[in-house]
DNA sequence: TATATTGTTCAGTTTAAACTGAACAATATA
DNA sequence: TATATTGTTCAGTTTAAACTGAACAATATA
């Protein structure tokens, strides 16, 4: 059952290496945790599925880490979890629309923290028109953006 | 020379209150200090000037913590530092267009990510195709977000 | 049956950032 | 001159999140 076991790792060329590294930091400057950045870059240069192990190998982490961020990856649907035929191990790939996702994900909070304005100006009494005023330019920076990311979340399927 | 001074905070509804630390929850969502959406929330719902110490008492923080970040929503162009006549202090009021510095960071961001993508590509050996593929993707998503980031930049002034 | 493989959970540790107090420089005032 | 006010800087502390090791449950295999 055993299949010749190849080192995915072997050639890989330095540029692919700082491009995992990198990824990490742009995960992180959104708020992301580097080691889902490092995910997605080996599985984004990589079109074949890569196990659970061979993750936690690759990129000397630990199985714990693995397995919260390949979920935490999972529910935004930027990666799938999928199985082989024969094997225990569970395999990770790229989604279709990895980024779409990501977008969703933004849309969430703005869609959030607009709600939070909406609330508070239907909270403020009277004599506080000019917070009022300054609420209404919040909510229409908000909107602005929710278009935007609705309109990139709409190329969904 | 001492002003009749008005507590600005004496009637100030729980609606606002709420408002202020909300604020300091969303730009911590954005990776961004809380103290910084405290002060924005502030900010945002009066129109008058506060002062450096105002700020301080009011959000009961630190002066080392007031001037960080001030100085950070300074930069980023969303607050302005005023003074007074016969006044030795700074004051601070929102700028006019406060958020579109906040997409400015974003645009900002995506750029500089969007150029490592670039330069991986650049760098990567032959071979290397379907990552390439990859990358292309992920280029072509960045560019989505630039153009709206810097559409709404664009209304600057 | 006993042993091995696999992913998850959780208590504890590490790490990075936020925040503070105090020293400081610059300046004004007494 | 001495004292007060103000904003900044920086060393140190606090806090929150990331990460790990180990225990565990589920399952397969010997």
């Amino acid at each position: 059952m055993q299949k010749e076991q190849v080192n995915k790792m072997a050639e890989v060329p330095a540029a692919a290496e700082e491009f995992i590294e990198r990824m990490g930091l742009v995960t992180q400057g959104e708020g992301m945790p580097r080691i889902a950045g490092r995910i997605l870059g080996v599985l984004i240069l990589h079109d074949e599925a890569f196990s659970f192990s061979e993750l936690s190998e690759k990129l000397a982490v630990s199985r714990a880490s693995i397995s919260t961020n390949t979920r935490l990856l999972e529910n935004l649907q930027m990666i799938e979890r999928t199985t082989k035929k024969g094997e225990r191990q569970d395999y990770f790939r790229l989604s279709k629309n990895p980024y779409i996702s990501l977008m969703e994900g933004v849309h969430n909070r703005m869609k959030k923290a607009h709600q939070m304005v909406k609330e508070t100006q239907s909270t403020l009494p009277e004599g506080w028109e000019v917070a009022q005023a300054r609420l209404d330019e919040l909510g229409d920076f908000y909107n602005e953006v929710l278009d935007f990311s609705s309109s990139i979340t709409r190329k969904n399927k």
